[in-house]
DNA sequence: TTGCATTGAACAAACGATTGTCCTATGTTA
DNA sequence: TAACATAGGACAATCGTTTGTTCAATGCAA
């Protein structure tokens, strides 16, 4: 239905090919005057726009990036995708949107259709330490970037925090206030963010003295329910942890939750640590303490290495990794919720 | 990079055409099974897929969809896309996401980049009243779903709820709970969810019997910080209102922060209702009182709508109107919290 | 007037796949 | 044995662009 080269070349009475270079502003094409202003105005008439498609099949280039997360309704998926866009668009990339739910299986039949729609890169939120998937983009020579997670191949870009830190400061902060016994709700030991948070977790247990209890571990997962679930078998246990830090902030909503169902204060009863400080943080009460992360640059720098790859043509292993900054709040502090709007120091990045 | 027909073809000595036969599954081709089984082998072996760019230039279909919307950072949204990709992704379509902040410009642009890209269908959610985008997308034959917010053209597919009804029913639960001040934090003028929510709220105050007084609807916009902007207007007022009706959620929560930030207690000072039920409403304290909507359902169901289109080739002015329903909660009514979870009776779609 | 550079555009070959048509061996029937 | 149907694939056009190459006409210098 649009209108195609052949038809305007027919109009103008001169090839496609030189409507092509004229539309092209091909700047070794050597035309006379009347010819170009006759084709230039064809063009604004008929507002010609190339066939994307047919573009992408000659140029081998099709213009379009896939962000595969776990679950845009996430606040923070959302927010890093926001990142990606708003670097991506100013370039003339579109960007695809893929949810996996956490399934490996979802993940890898996303990323089969992505690659034979050819995009030009993925920036991948949902990987696992050991990931097939990520292996195979790399064999299909796929341009790519992971965010936030990590995978085993130290082979491939990355953008992310440092979550070994972030997981210390947090546990830190529960043991500065007093706590002696700390709770975590983990992430799965798959993930990089994971193992690495609950790492940061032990290494502030031992650096303070404290024992660490098996039992006061608890997988939960990356949701508000996992949350929820975990954060029941925590506060049930006879000799109950005091403080709780949470793989993510929305595993600490749902920790939240459970708590205020049990009657339990906040913080007086039980303290509770978030991660990745998500927009919902402050907006819950008490707000939420947790480890402040620039969820959007994420997404923006994420966008810019992967462009910069797709640019050069050659696979980045470039890895920008950003301090995390502990951000208090009433979930630990009574009263602190008067810090819930306070400006933060921006996060800096390190190569 | 990936094998090609061509370079299958060679190696099977075969022509290219066979191959994509057997590999289509032709059912009209004739074939010796020995050919099949050595193409078949060969297909496995290098788990040939088609370019999905070359497919989508020779078959005129690009197997994917664009959803356009104001901002994924915006829960209701990023219910709404699941809604959209749960649907539309097990059928083989792909989604891209724009985002436009509400532009008009930048929703021009994304659609103009969208059809030269000859995505298979737009499904749009941040459509004005009156708007060139959704006349131009018509005009080019482009097949489009409207959600939400309707156009002005009523020639259009469309799915989204009542919102008189809606505007109707959050108004009379303030009016019945003895209020009689009730403001209205509006949407704009030019989007169809704030004009038929504002004339629910009107309707309901005529059907009281209450004067409406030009003072008590204040235009917010569909933002937190709009909502809060607005809020605090409202709450300035010599005889502030007791009963506030929030054209969304989202300008509920701010609203809400702005009334706790001015001392005033939630629901006895002054009581609030929103729009949508996102989830965030039943997080907040207390939860919001609002008109619950099937999100994920309107994406579902455009998603639908669209495919239909496509598939039949025609155009479709179907409307699918869902009825909204009131939950009630503890932002209108002291001590309604323990509502907060309650199941909800499903709403209905009418044709 | 011949020779040679330039100009201004047309030609044509891709990019990969799909699909209607055509062709050549067989095998079948009369 | 001649005529013919059928099986098994090859051919070729097409989708809409891009871009290297070719080519005729014009201009200029010798």
């Amino acid at each position: 239905m649009p209108v195609t080269l052949k038809e305007l070349a027919a109009r103008a009475q001169v090839h496609p090919s030189t409507i092509s270079r004229v539309a092209n502003h091909d700047p070794k094409l050597r035309i006379a005057p009347p010819t170009r202003q006759r084709i230039e105005a064809l063009l604004r008439e008929t507002e010609y726009q190339p066939n994307g498609v047919a573009r992408g099949l000659k140029l081998r280039q099709t213009l379009v990036l896939a962000v595969v997360i776990p679950d845009i309704t996430n606040p923070f998926f959302a927010a890093l995708f926001r990142g990606v866009e708003d670097a991506a668009s100013p370039r003339g990339y579109n960007v695809l949107l893929c949810n996996t739910d956490g399934s490996p299986a979802r993940q890898r039949s996303h990323l089969q259709s992505l690659h034979a729609r050819r995009v030009d890169g993925v920036i991948m939120a949902s990987s696992f330490l050991k990931d097939p998937t990520v292996r195979w983009l790399r064999h299909q020579g796929v341009p790519y970037v992971l965010v936030n997670r990590f995978s085993d191949e130290s082979h491939d870009a990355f953008v992310g925090s440092d979550d070994l830190v972030g997981g210390r400061l947090a546990t830190e902060h529960l043991a500065e206030l007093g706590h002696r016994r700390i709770g975590h709700l983990a992430g799965k030991p798959t993930v990089s963010t994971g193992v690495m948070r609950r790492r940061g977790y032990l290494v502030a247990l031992a650096d303070r003295g404290i024992a660490a209890d098996p039992r006061l571990v608890v997988e939960s997962g990356y949701t508000e329910e996992g949350g929820a679930r975990a954060a029941e078998r925590l506060l049930a246990l006879p000799n109950r942890p005091t403080g709780i830090f949470a793989v993510t902030d929305m595993t600490a909503v749902g920790a939240l939750g459970v708590a205020r169902r049990m009657g339990l204060r906040i913080p007086e009863d039980v303290a509770i640590v978030g991660y990745n400080d998500i927009p919902l943080a402050t907006r819950i009460v008490p707000a939420l303490t947790t480890v402040h992360v620039p969820i959007h640059d994420f997404g923006a720098v994420a966008a810019r290495l992967l462009l910069e790859q797709i640019e050069t043509g050659a696979p980045s292993r470039r890895r920008v990794v950003f301090n995390p900054e502990l951000v208090v709040r009433g979930s630990t502090v009574s009263g602190g919720d008067h810090l819930a709007t306070s400006p933060l120091t921006p996060a800096f990045a390190t190569e």
